[in-house]
DNA sequence: CAGATTTGACCGCG
DNA sequence: CGCGGTCAAATCTG
């Protein structure tokens, strides 16, 4: 894509989003895989939405100078928001849900009454940009398809300032080009459920671009490591050129090849993600339907 | 070997 | 004292 074709097409796109963004009220960037923006707890606070010294520090930690009094009562007052995240049983995807930015998982724990751990995770650039931001994975229990993701403070980083077109950490695409990472290529049973309309749609792709896919066997702790947390899971299911057509029968059909045979550049990938995001209401509820590959559940 | 994840231990709140 | 949340050493991965 030609430079001038790609900025006109990028400003468009942070247009829509912006767009999308406001009128789902979504602190942060938007993502394809988001379904419903449940609760956003945005405390009376002193205005600004975050400084370095408001965010969430140790309790152990001896080295508070820039939180005097209750770290606790500071926690309490950073914006707290929760997302549910729709995937599909079958797919078995695992890992953060994709959101856009890199996380680093610094902890698991099961919750008293909950079926499932919850995982968590803060930003990947917390040391080297101070980026307090945070957030709980944790698998529904009545519906384990949806993961409530609680989002606790905003990005410092340079991510956020660089939301869009959101270019995936080199680092961690590299990462997952080595990885087990594994391309299915689903024809069908990409639904989009739009609220508005109350049908539902199939997203038909192009057969000839594959979709890529995390596999990643971790002893069934769907928190796992699986980075990036970024368009390479979830959001990367948007990455190829779609058609809209009503949703059909069609079963599932999936030619697995390695992420190394892509052929769309990391960078297109995410332009991808964003545009078709965009394409549709922003209320519109997504879900996937990936059955099952080679023995292996997605 | 560096960086990421796992997991048991620890801490503070309620 | 139980629980949620975090730390940090051990372990894993590329």
């Amino acid at each position: 894509m030609e430079h001038n074709t790609r900025m006109r097409y990028l400003d468009q796109k942070q247009l829509i989003l912006n767009e999308l963004a406001e009128a789902k009220k979504l602190p942060e960037r938007l993502s394809g895989t988001r379904i419903k923006s449940e609760t956003v707890n945005e405390p009376q606070t002193t205005g600004s939405t975050e400084s370095p010294g408001t965010g969430y520090r140790s309790f152990r930690s001896d080295c508070d100078s820039d939180v005097s009094g209750n770290s606790y009562e500071k926690r309490k007052l950073v914006p707290t928001w929760t997302e549910q995240v729709h995937v599909c049983e079958k797919t078995g995807l695992q890992g953060p849900i994709a959101d856009g930015y890199s996380w680093r998982k610094y902890g698991q724990k099961d919750i008293r009454g909950s079926k499932h751990p919850r995982g968590y995770y803060r930003c990947a650039h917390k040391t080297a940009h101070g980026c307090l931001a945070m957030k709980q994975v944790q698998r529904s229990d009545e519906v384990t398809s949806i993961f409530n993701v609680t989002y606790r403070g905003k990005h410092t980083c340079f991510q956020a300032a660089h939301l869009v077109p959101n270019k995936p950490d080199q680092h961690y695409a590299k990462r997952l080009k080595k990885s087990q990472a594994t391309i299915i290529n689903f024809q069908s049973g990409c639904h989009v459920k739009t609220e508005n309309s109350g049908t539902t749609q199939t997203l038909l792709r192009s057969p000839s671009t594959p979709i890529p896919c995390i596999e990643k066997e971790s002893n069934n702790n769907i928190f796992s490591s699986m980075v990036p947390d970024n368009q390479y899971s979830m959001d990367s299911l948007f990455s190829c050129p779609y058609l809209l057509a009503p949703a059909t029968s069609e079963s599932s059909s999936f030619s697995p090849c390695r992420v190394q045979d892509l052929k769309t550049s990391d960078y297109d990938i995410c332009e991808h993600t964003s545009t078709v995001t965009s394409a549709f209401d922003s209320s519109a509820d997504v879900y996937f339907d990936f059955g099952y590959f080679d023995g292996l559940s997605f």
